[in-house]
DNA sequence: TATTGTTATACTCTATAACTATA
DNA sequence: TATAGTTATAGAGTATAACAATA
């Protein structure tokens, strides 16, 4: 494939992946971008927020606060480390879970909706793409 | 296929483009996004900050000032609408449309990146699964 | 009266700088 | 002295409410 081809086919795709990402979030009404991405990571295990904040790139101060908002909406816990007194061990609640679980369940239903017009072809080519798409974007 | 495989494709669609949207605009310094879909929706042709507001979900007076700063920066024109003193007629200026270019320029670069270490094979998968998801995206 | 665009005001999320309490 | 987390303060971008000029 020349550059040229190549070049376009980037802007085809990330054209089509950025205005699915904008309808999603248009059809978004739960928990907040930013508080829903810090419950994901959490997902990997428990963490401290000065993790999360060079995980998610943001700032100190601006994770403290999603963090303090998060355990104020109980969908997070935050207990001592028992290895250093300044640090905080943060982790997913039970109601954080569950939060976790409604807001993935309401980012797919407008996309399920959106697939149901398409073929079955055309369903096993998104597969295919979605996971060529993940290995790409998650490179480096 | 089932409702469940359906959701569960849904899923990874969705989560392939968000993370795809989200590196793109972390590895984007020109135009903030705002004012970038504002000179890409100005390519139709000339508008109005009223028609441009609803077209883009957003409050007129959010719109108002998007289009006052792409005036101050030059990338767009405004001439009183002929029809109606109220109104001010949006076009792009040819710095708004270089701007534009060279934000989809720095958009797409790091996404070509990505795609040179994928095989002709996925690639061509990708270009297939481009343009059901445009398909997809746009209907309604 | 209704509508176009703007100003006034406030809220959310973000950042940098400064503080506290540990290490 | 350096680090984890917070508070103080400020800057974007957004919204609703109220206004001006015109329809």
């Amino acid at each position: 494939m020349t550059d040229d081809e190549l070049a376009e086919l980037a802007h085809e795709v990330r054209l089509a992946s950025q205005k699915l990402s904008r309808r999603v979030k248009d059809n978004t009404r739960t928990l907040a971008p930013h508080l829903f991405t810090v419950l994901a990571r959490l997902e990997d295990g428990p963490s401290t927020a000065g993790e999360l904040a060079s995980r998610e790139r943001v700032s100190a101060p601006a994770m403290s606060k999603s963090v303090c908002e998060l355990e104020d909406r109980g969908l997070i816990d935050r207990i001592p480390d028992p290895a250093d007194a300044r640090a905080k061990i943060v982790s997913l609640s039970p109601s954080g879970k569950a939060a976790l679980a409604a807001g993935r369940r309401e980012r797919d239903a407008w996309m399920v909706e959106q697939l149901r017009d398409c073929t079955d072809e055309e369903l096993r080519a998104l597969r295919v793409a979605a996971e060529i798409l993940d290995k790409v974007v998650s490179a480096e």
